[in-house]
DNA sequence: GTTAGCTAGATCGTATACAATCTTCGTATG
DNA sequence: CATACGAAGATTGTATACGATCTAGCTAAC
């Protein structure tokens, strides 16, 4: 059962359900619903139960689904379905590597733009971040934390790349529910704020410098072996390691 | 009529087209003609005449065009339909620029991991750029240049950004298809031999800068002045500048 | 007891029909 | 003659029904 994951509407009632979604909306929901870790990898995604849940015909669905799939958050398998995405090892090393690449020219860039509007926009941000700390919702500061990458990248006038990496924040967010190990601290709050501070005075180089460490802390932490081929992972699995 | 730019099968006759085609084979085939200059931008895809092309239904025309508008080389706009994509100016400065962030990271990892498989690659693919300049063929000219960049990104290891980079050329060869000045040498095909080469030769440094100054050149050859607003466009479109 | 084959159920892929929307062209009116 | 209005045609948006494919569980044979 996926209703644990996708609420009929955000406010309980099912009031805007009745009305027909959009497939953007339907879109957003399901998007929002994987970063936020409430549908795990590999979860199995029924186009009637969905169809069901936002009470649309399947044509709006599959659209939203292929949309999904465009950024590889969720896998279309034929005559299957559709599953949310399990990023691979190699993957998921790729997805940092590209995030220390593009990320690191859009906050050198944004350092180089820096204005009043910049300076909300990150305030503002870790503003929200620190109040869902202080409340305890985890789910609420992972969904943050990503998002500030997010707001970071949108700083750059920079729309094509901050695209990309606002496909490879939702990867991240799949590959750490996979590969997290106990300790967190996903996101280091206070490394977002120095961040801030770096790119709000124009110290593009500390701030790229920063954001790389940053990123690499954060795939440091994950367990990422070398996983074997599926045979022998199946031994490890089993314990015959 | 768009029968200009799609052929209803490759070989002339029209048995393939009988067998129905996938929705990847139409995505495929769209796709190739939009980065061969066949259609052009603003050309509206109509999806009935798609379907007389391609002997299959609605459906799959519509998986297709989705997919298209996922690579931002069509447009789907509410109600009108699908058009070939028209990327603005300033979209253009930055496809140009994420292409020197982005190659420029690959091209530099593929010089450290050179070996007997990209050598061949590499080679490869420059004596079909030689035998499409000797054919005297400007379409598959146009075609092999967008190749060549492809398959230097896919010598990275790097599935990822390989696909970022896909997505860039298709979006620069619409954008030269509108900017396009007289003189072109749209690839110098010279500067594709030396980055081989410098790859090849595990100079990393040498072939991003000379990489970047390539993308360079041929941003600068076209026509990217900033555009005004549609109304003071068309009094210039029209001589009144 | 194990394995191969088979049947029934579930799920997705596609075509088609109908509804909603937009565009265009003709018409009437100022 | 120019402009606003309206109706017809064209095009896309959606739901639904049917067919194809896969999965699971059962039965039977070895």
């Amino acid at each position: 059962m996926m209703s644990k994951g996708l609420t009929k509407a955000p406010n309980g009632t099912a009031a805007k359900t009745r009305e027909s979604m959009d497939p953007n909306q339907i879109y957003t929901r399901i998007f929002d619903a994987i970063v936020d870790h409430k549908l795990l990898p590999g979860t199995h995604l029924k186009e009637d139960e969905l169809c069901d849940l936002f009470g649309v015909g399947r044509t709006r669905i599959r659209t939203a689904l292929s949309r999904l799939s465009g950024d590889h958050v969720i896998e279309l398998v034929a005559n299957r379905g559709a599953f949310v995405a399990r990023p691979s090892v190699e993957e998921a090393r790729e997805v940092f590597r590209a995030r220390r690449v593009i990320e690191g020219h859009l906050i050198r860039r944004a350092a180089d733009m820096r204005d009043d509007a910049m300076h909300s926009a990150l305030n503002d941000h870790l503003h929200t971040e620190d109040a869902a700390r202080a409340a305890g919702d985890a789910a609420r500061v992972i969904r943050r934390c990503g998002r500030y990458h997010q707001v970071l990248a949108d700083q750059a006038d920079s729309p094509i790349m901050a695209r990309f990496v606002r496909e490879l924040i939702a990867r991240s967010s799949l590959i750490i529910a996979i590969y997290e190990t106990g300790h967190h601290g996903d996101c280091e709050m206070d490394e977002h704020r120095q961040l801030s501070e770096l790119v709000l005075q124009g110290k593009g180089e500390a701030a790229a410098d920063l954001l790389d460490r940053h990123l690499t802390g954060i795939e440091d932490r994950l367990d990422l072996k070398p996983q074997g081929d599926p045979a022998s992972d199946l031994r490890a699995s089993l314990g015959f390691g």
